[in-house]
DNA sequence: AGGAGCGAGGTAATCGTTGTCATCGCGGGA
DNA sequence: TCCCGCGATGACAACGATTACCTCGCTCCT
């Protein structure tokens, strides 16, 4: 097979100088019609594609974005990479993938590596408390679901102190007084946020927070059984639980139904697909993780094309869905 | 701030030229150790990294894989991207990803792109049912989940018939003969294999198949509250569902659920996550997709390595998870 | 003693495109 | 009539690294 065709094949055949042809590629207006269409046909019969990697290292910017995430396998962050995915294949811009597996560290050395690869653009789920190195960025920055620290830039987030006092004031609202707080690492933006709404909602109840309580659980290893047995062991135990994270919900709930205390209310924040189908099925705080990855990627996109706008925090709305575990009543 | 170094500043501060400073950076032996300590100084004090970008270009060859899958935010792909991304991030392999959305003429254009820059190694769910145009792929490819057609090629499928057929047989060792099928479209080869399955195990134990008890349903957006509403309004309704795709089941599942019919045993083909927390927990065919993950990988890796080993379609083990939903008797 | 063989290192070309700048006609204003 | 300006085009360098190929100085063998 024959090796693949090059600009200078291209302009060959056509007659014409490699940078006329590559005027033609990039439509620059001054080139003559004629011309233009012998390019063109000579482009048509080569099949010649320009080649990204040249061009990329010429123009000192690769047509990629890199999205950075705690993990790809989670379905919230799979479902963000997939919206932004699909429209970035819209544009033509190619995605990278790139997992912290939430250790600073690494979210260094991967940011460090597609900056290294002169992305045009950067979509990050930031674990690290401090982004000021990314002030040097050669490339505009989106945060998602974590707003950035020591730097003015772009974030898309969920309003998770608000979310968290919606659902706590949905439980409150429902007779429930001793409500159970089950989150992520508190040294988790995020559940920092929920966990303020946690206590905000109390507070305004009139309802003391009691620190046992309060169960931090890692939604990656943690143990559901564990946290639930110590919740219901407590001399007074909780008759609601406000689980702050998805995947902490995913840990809870099959502990809970296997012992048989679903008349315990249970609000999750996050969605996710059974929740319709548990008995009863589970109340949550609906943020979507679609929205979050398009308007990342709409503004991601905007500052690639040069607008300059001031940075800004765009808060992703969110809201309730009753299904039947938030009503329970104590 | 300053121009990033690149390998010229580095082999003036070492005081050698850049070929030998590219070959300390390559680790060619044939240095000398003097000199070998002062390009790696150099490297060190100007933080010098390798332009990925200007490598792969002379290189001909970019040290990334893609990633082609029907839908990224689907949890059993995102699950085998995340596991892909981890092994490919141990090897400072970047990863960059592409889906389909099922449709043939998407997977041709991003199979395009992603040859077009010159990716080490591909894994590609394919939707397609010709892939003899990848003969000519200028990388290794690996398939997942679908076997190649027309190209002998390495791939990492699940044992599809089998799978179905052990379902069959737990639910046939039950005491079912009215088993419905419910399935993605029978144009997508894993579909098909399944549906097999569904019927060598009727066929064994004796059982006519019943065409009204095949549904055919697509698992993006197909409707599981009808889909089961007309299983359940035929005159000879089944006794036990077999789903043969996970994300039907988490379409037929609620509606199930709602209309209290968990009389109906169910088996899903694919574990999902609240499997065990509904009521009863879902007996499921397993197939790890990290599973699948890994193995392409570890195949595609061997393969960017120069392995020559005969192109090999290597099996996924499947077990049956018995939780309840399958050992529902009539 | 002569040269093959090898280690260490350098020069220039090259990967495929695009930016810079020069060139070449040609029509219109002074 | 002369020169400017503009449209069209091309030669050449450069992006940052690697590869092909060469030089130089030794050691070792015959």
């Amino acid at each position: 097979m024959t090796r693949r065709a090059g600009l200078r094949d291209v302009a060959a055949r056509a007659a014409t100088s490699t940078k006329t042809a590559s005027r033609v590629i990039n439509g620059d207006p001054r080139v003559s019609a004629d011309t233009r269409a012998r390019v063109e046909q000579a482009v048509e019969e080569l099949a010649y594609r320009p080649d990204p990697l040249a061009r990329s290292l010429r123009r000192g910017l690769d047509e990629t974005v890199g999205v950075v995430v705690d993990e790809v396998s989670d379905p919230f962050f799979a479902s963000v990479i997939g919206e932004i995915e699909r429209m970035a294949l819209d544009r033509g811009v190619t995605v990278i993938i790139a997992s912290t597996r939430r250790l600073a560290e690494r979210e260094h050395i991967v940011l460090d590596g597609l900056l290294q690869r002169r992305v045009a653009g950067l979509i990050v789920a930031s674990i690290s408390d401090d982004h000021s190195h990314l002030r040097t960025a050669s490339c505009p920055v989106v945060f998602i679901d974590r707003a950035p620290v020591g730097l003015a830039a772009d974030a898309v987030v969920v309003d998770d102190r608000v979310g968290a006092v919606q659902a706590m004031e949905h439980l409150l609202g429902h007779g429930h007084r001793r409500i159970a707080y089950v989150g992520d690492r508190l040294s988790i933006a995020t559940a920092r946020l929920r966990e303020v709404g946690y206590r905000e909602a109390l507070a305004a109840a009139g309802v003391p927070v009691r620190a046992d309580y309060v169960e931090e659980m890692d939604p990656q290893d943690g143990d559901g059984l564990e946290v639930v047995q110590r919740l219901l062991a407590l001399d007074e135990p909780p008759t609601a639980i406000f689980s702050a994270n998805t995947r902490c919900s995913l840990r809870l709930l099959p502990p809970l139904h296997r012992l048989g205390r679903t008349d315990v209310a249970f609000i999750s924040f996050g969605d996710f697909p059974t929740a319709e189908a548990l008995d009863p099925p589970v109340s949550v705080v609906n943020h979507s993780p679609e929205l979050i990855g398009r308007l990342a990627a709409t503004r991601l996109f905007r500052r690639m094309n040069g607008d300059e706008v001031a940075p800004e925090t765009i808060v992703a709305p969110v809201a309730i869905v009753p299904r039947g575990s938030g009503e329970v009543t104590p």
